[in-house]
DNA sequence: AACTTTTCAGACCAAATGGTCTGTTTTAAA
DNA sequence: TTTAAAACAGACCATTTGGTCTGAAAAGTT
């Protein structure tokens, strides 16, 4: 998405003659305001998950979204206000895909899934992942109280379900926590280690071939890692 | 290790009196300036690994090391010039475990040792695991010439062992360059993500009983994931 | 002890950068 | 078409920061 798009939705979308309908006042406004502000923030991650957040520039930002600084500023008081918004964004969709874990489910349908689902988010949402990983480095400075609480409390939650499955023996034992973080780690990877992965194999999330086969071998290794023994 | 202890390095050992015996001339000067060159380096990953290239400033890291601006001027001619010379140390440690993969050796006792040095890296340098990472992240401006070359005809190398094994029957078949992968960013995730691990498990690598629990899980996982079928 | 070289510190500088102020243009609504 | 509010731009500012210059202290050598 371009500056162009923004300022062509706002303009070609409603003949220019007059407003189709009355909306409630200052609702195009609105609209308009919400859009660029969304704009912003969509560069604004691009930028700052390359050059983390000391590293960007307000200025930079402002180029890559082809409008002036003091016009960024408009919509966002300051840069702070602006990280803090974005990492906020991305939490909502960095957590969604947890919401599989149901303990009426079958261990392995469930964890496939799972996988998947994280591996689409390195895919999709590469950036992100990345900015939320220079967060975590730094100590997340920001993200250390939500860490503590929501997230462990969604954890222990989901650690449940997966015990059940340990004790109901349709899995082998394990750490559940553990397993979460081997299952994060393998697919975050994909993206914060993007640039090496490229490297290396030449390919990327982005290759369908290459998503699958990796997609694949992660499930594979998980499940059949956690087969009972002896079966 | 502080200030200090280089200091008296300097002054105390050698007794005040006169230097023991005449080494080569220039020689204590020369040791005294690597150990406190060293010292620097040492300090400075400590506080990039915590900030980032950018997010760290040269004062920053002289109040560290304790010693002025101009001093650390004097060891480094520059920002960039310290950053390089850290990034180069951290790759010879980085690599070195990877020397584990001959063909010759059974593939479990292979891929557990491996498990094991790497995540012992983990635990003793975390920090050079996050600037390496955050140097990743950022598009490895200084280490990509290195990541398509030199890391990838290593990798190439131990590849071909990963692949005698499973064409010898001896683990069931997987693409190599993922398994390498996998204990990657398993291993690593438990320095570069500590925080999230502490505040969640509220353990870390330095805790021995939380060090040995994950390293058999990983160890478990991978190994039992990589049996053959049916056994 | 004298002398030379190395090591270090304080004042200083120029560029970069986050952010503001003032005023102009654009836009939606009447 | 008019008008008031919203959206925007350019000049400007204060602070930070990488880095230098000059000279003083410290250490090694003879």
């Amino acid at each position: 998405m371009t500056k162009a798009d923004i300022s062509l939705k706002g303009t070609k979308v409603q003949p220019l003659k007059k407003p189709r309908t009355e909306l409630e006042p200052g609702a195009r406004r609105r609209k308009k305001f919400d859009d660029k502000r969304q704009f912003i923030l969509e560069t604004a991650l691009s930028v700052f998950s390359k050059y983390g957040f000391h590293g960007t520039t307000i200025e930079q930002i402002a180029n890559s979204a082809d409008i002036s600084k003091t016009n960024l500023f408009y919509y966002f008081s300051n840069k702070e206000e602006l990280y803090l918004t974005i990492l906020e964004n991305i939490l909502n969709d960095w957590l969604k895909p947890i919401t599989v874990f149901e303990e009426v489910d079958d261990p392995e349908d469930v964890l496939k899934n799972y996988i998947r689902l994280k591996l689409e988010l390195s895919r999709d949402q590469p950036e992100a992942s990345r900015l939320f990983c220079l967060e975590i480095i730094q100590g997340a400075p920001i993200l250390k109280g939500y860490l503590e609480n929501e997230l462990k409390s969604i954890l222990q939650d989901k650690s449940k379900v997966i015990e059940s499955w340990v004790s109901k023996g349709k899995i082998k034992p394990i750490n559940p926590i553990q397993l979460i973080f081997f299952i994060w780690s393998t697919t975050q990877h994909f993206a914060d280690f993007n640039v090496q992965v490229k490297a290396i194999t030449g390919k990327d999330l982005s290759n369908k071939k290459f998503f699958e086969e990796t997609c694949s071998a992660i499930q594979q290794l998980i499940i059949d890692g956690l087969k009972r023994p002896r079966l």
